[in-house]
DNA sequence: GGACAAACGGAGAAGGCCGTCCACTTGTCG
DNA sequence: CGACAAGTGGACGGCCTTCTCCGTTTGTCC
């Protein structure tokens, strides 16, 4: 904000919810805020209130508003982390020699993040249009997507109607499991997967290793809480 | 009904929601309540408030809530007769000679079923533990579906590892599209339901029909609004 | 150490939904 | 037609959430 010599607030073009020019302890809560949030979306829920995020924080609600003005871009700083880390998951896939493997990888690899995480699925679903690392990081990541499919589909081992949107088929598909079954969202979700993997095999002939275990789901248990609130709404 | 001559506002024993011994007017505005809740909760998913469904039907907020106490009572009303056509799928599924072709039919149709209509997966999901008629429903349709399966795969074409709680895993998963991907719904179920038929059957090798075409997803378009409000919460 | 801006926390306004209460209207039966 | 119970609608209190205002505290720099 200032010209001048010393005292410098803030350096311009750094992100307003950014780090820098923080007082100490206001960056120590701003800290333990990202911490008490990662907590709360992924035991609650991404829909968990504010008040009770500050509360976890030990932090006044005021204090939480002043460094994330709205939800979004709370849940946006929060899963930053694992966004990227979803990025370079599909860098790896990309890096690997045997591309369908890659593939394969790629897909259990992201399912069982979602499985794991309720929040995160969430704020994967609640697609914020206007997050820019989001939008660079998305873009990225469906880039890669669809040249390891190209490859995978080029070494053979890929069945060749396979589209690169079959990808957010399977996410979709998936977060529908982690909504519907909290504790057993990661068994499910293996076994889901699994199934999948198999369909988009072009050699089905060839057997595939053993399913992995059902979980103990029945239509009764449908959407009952495992151990979470079960639903989002 | 009456065991007297007249006037006998309600018989024991008559389910308190029931239709029966209501004034004309009454049952008229319940008519118009039960149509009201269908749109909307079909429209809007089923937390729409009672206030708006209220008003749809043009009544008052106490007539709703004098014939329907809780959201419950009213969601299990209207979602009453498609849970009992979804039973009468598997009894036609049942029915059927080819166990296979049964058995896919009937995966294929709840999807359908699910798919068009928001509110009815999520009113599967929110599995009302005390709604009498869906817990009969719901153990009849279990016990066909465990029957159907066996049957299944004694005819060879099911995988002998498929387990009757695949069938929930299905289900679930086809309500994550439908939860993330509002109008472009019953195209993606289409498609994931092709997918994993195709993992369901015991001989692979043999080619299925073409895959049903994609959806026109990214994962931008992830929980986007199609036309809903793309989330319930 | 002292001055000052940065940062803080809690109270509370605003808005939404739920479910109830009660004064008024209307169908029904004799 | 007249009486009365059944039925009606809207206002209201309670609760929960979001977000802001403002008096007080605290870190930082000279």
């Amino acid at each position: 904000m200032s010209t001048d010599s010393s005292r410098i607030p803030r350096s311009p073009g750094t992100a307003p919810t950014g780090t820098a020019g923080l007082r100490v302890d206001a960056r120590h809560n701003r800290d333990r805020i990202v911490e008490a949030a990662r907590e709360a979306f992924s035991e609650l829920g991404i829909d968990v209130p504010m008040a009770a995020i500050a509360r976890r924080a030990r932090v006044g609600v005021a204090t939480l508003y002043r460094r994330f003005p709205t939800r979004e871009s709370l849940v946006t700083e929060v899963f930053a982390e694992q966004l990227t880390e979803c990025a370079s998951v599909v860098d790896d896939a990309l890096a690997e020699p045997d591309a369908w493997h890659g593939f394969r990888t790629l897909i259990e690899k992201v399912c069982a993040m979602q499985a794991l995480d309720r929040g995160f699925t969430e704020a994967f679903l609640s697609a914020f249009p206007d997050a820019l690392d989001y939008e660079r990081t998305r873009v990225r990541a469906e880039q890669g997507l669809a040249e390891l499919v190209r490859r995978a589909q080029a070494s053979g081992r890929l069945r060749a109607d396979f589209a690169p949107e079959d990808v957010v088929l399977v996410l979709m598909a998936n977060s529908g499991l982690v909504a519907g079954s909290a504790r057993s969202a990661p068994a499910a979700s293996r076994r889901l997967v699994a199934y999948l993997i198999e369909s988009f095999r072009a050699d089905r002939a060839a057997p595939d290793e053993p399913l992995p275990p059902t979980a103990p789901l029945s239509l009764g248990h449908l959407g009952l809480p495992g151990s979470g609130t079960g639903r989002s709404g």
